[in-house]
DNA sequence: TAGTGGTCTAGACCACTGT
DNA sequence: CAGTGGTCTAGACCACTAT
């Protein structure tokens, strides 16, 4: 009997040392979307247990959305899927509940700071980037953003050529520094536009504003990124599913 | 090799129709928190499967929620937790994030009458039950409720006595009726008061004002509920989990 | 057809709760 | 202590996918 794979963590079942082993193995990059992960039968050799105790940690990993299964093909890592990830982490809809086509990103800013006070709280540092952000639905500037990221993780990403950045930041994350958003924390509330986000909205200081504060944890839970977009709250509309 | 147990759902495999069957004995009260449910070789027996092929089943509702398993004590029912469901279904905080301690409620109207739209659109009937509702916290007023549910799930509702009216309609709903809330959706967005609104959450008319639309869902995925919910805008938080 | 995941079995031993 | 759920095994056969 084996006892510790990679991290001896503990005294934990097999499945769940399994289970860690196999998220690590996803972090590093090891395990990628582009080929199946091996075969239940080969990891239960691989780690000397039984198939069924690869399937339990298999299926607790697939249930957290890392893997998928595809019965006869293999098992993959989930490619993120950004294009919805829109909608699961921004779910504003128009009005009449059509979803909104993804809005157009202008980065005004994007500089080492030190991070405000909730921020720093969150991510448990001073030192971060900050990005500015404004997002535009047919040039209509609909959200403006203030992201701080830890300079420990995102380090360079102030530098990284405009050419690269895309309207959606998860992707980047995921793709230049390996960091995959997992779920994320929103708060709500209403509050009156500043002379200076009202300018970059086009409406007037003191027209009222929705905000969203957001707070976004990677794959091990740990908090990755704290932002607060402001809106106009008139047609604003935020959807959220409770369980 | 037994083909169908109660509910004979196509061809389905054994571990799906025994949660089917174990959902319909939780929906009909057959089982109850009081109790735990047999156990998982017991039911093994009974059904003719193996103790594996239980605890799949078992596995999925633990997994929704229905049931909870203590090691050594047995599997029940779990009791909704409706002190936890104000925060699950009410996610609302105080401006400094600390959770908001249960308000009290008034209940202003209750009546069998005809839906408005949006709520008739939903529960895809026109015979509700209509339930207006004042929510305070030490006597202040912070939200005023309209809600609907189907007159053919709730019949009589409208003439429970007043003395079996708790603070929470969810439990209500279960005790009298069997109807367990599994999931809503919300959306919030933002208003201004009406005179009638405003009246009753004494504020002016025009005030800013938050609206919570409320879907909820029962275990079958069926609506039972439609409701909108208005607060002044002003210290409104809205918490929301995404993943 | 070979290989994959999907289902299912009939056991085993362990950890825990109750009496 | 007997009984419960928690973990784990070493198979079996089926359904599906790719070649």
């Amino acid at each position: 009997m084996m006892i510790g794979f990679d991290a001896p963590d503990a005294r934990l079942p097999a499945y769940a040392r399994l289970r860690d082993t196999f998220t690590a193995r996803i972090a590093t990059g090891e395990w990628t979307p582009d080929h199946p992960i091996p075969s239940e039968s080969r990891l239960a050799q691989e780690f000397d247990v039984s198939v069924g105790t690869v399937r339990k940690a298999v299926d607790g990993l697939v249930e957290e959305g890392l893997l998928e299964r595809r019965q006869g093909s293999g098992t993959r890592v989930r490619a993120p899927s950004f294009s919805a990830s829109l909608f699961r982490f921004f779910p504003i809809r128009e009005t009449d509940g059509s979803p909104v086509s993804i809005p157009s990103s202008q980065i005004i800013l994007r500089s080492v700071t030190q991070a405000p006070a909730p921020a720093a709280s969150v991510l448990d540092t001073e030192d971060v980037i900050k990005i500015v952000r404004l997002r535009s639905l047919s040039d209509q500037p609909v959200l403006f953003e203030e992201i701080y990221i830890p300079t420990e993780r995102f380090a360079g990403f102030d530098k990284l050529p405009e050419s690269s950045l895309g309207p959606l930041l998860y992707p980047l994350y995921f793709e230049h520094f390996g960091v995959m958003v997992k779920r994320a924390s929103d708060e709500v509330s209403f509050g009156k536009a500043s002379e200076r986000v009202a300018q970059r909205l086009r409406i007037r200081a003191g027209d009222p504003l929705a905000v969203i504060e957001r707070t976004a944890f990677d794959i091990e839970n740990r908090p990755i990124e704290w932002r607060v977009a402001s809106g106009s709250a008139t047609n604003f509309r935020y959807r959220s599913e409770i369980n």
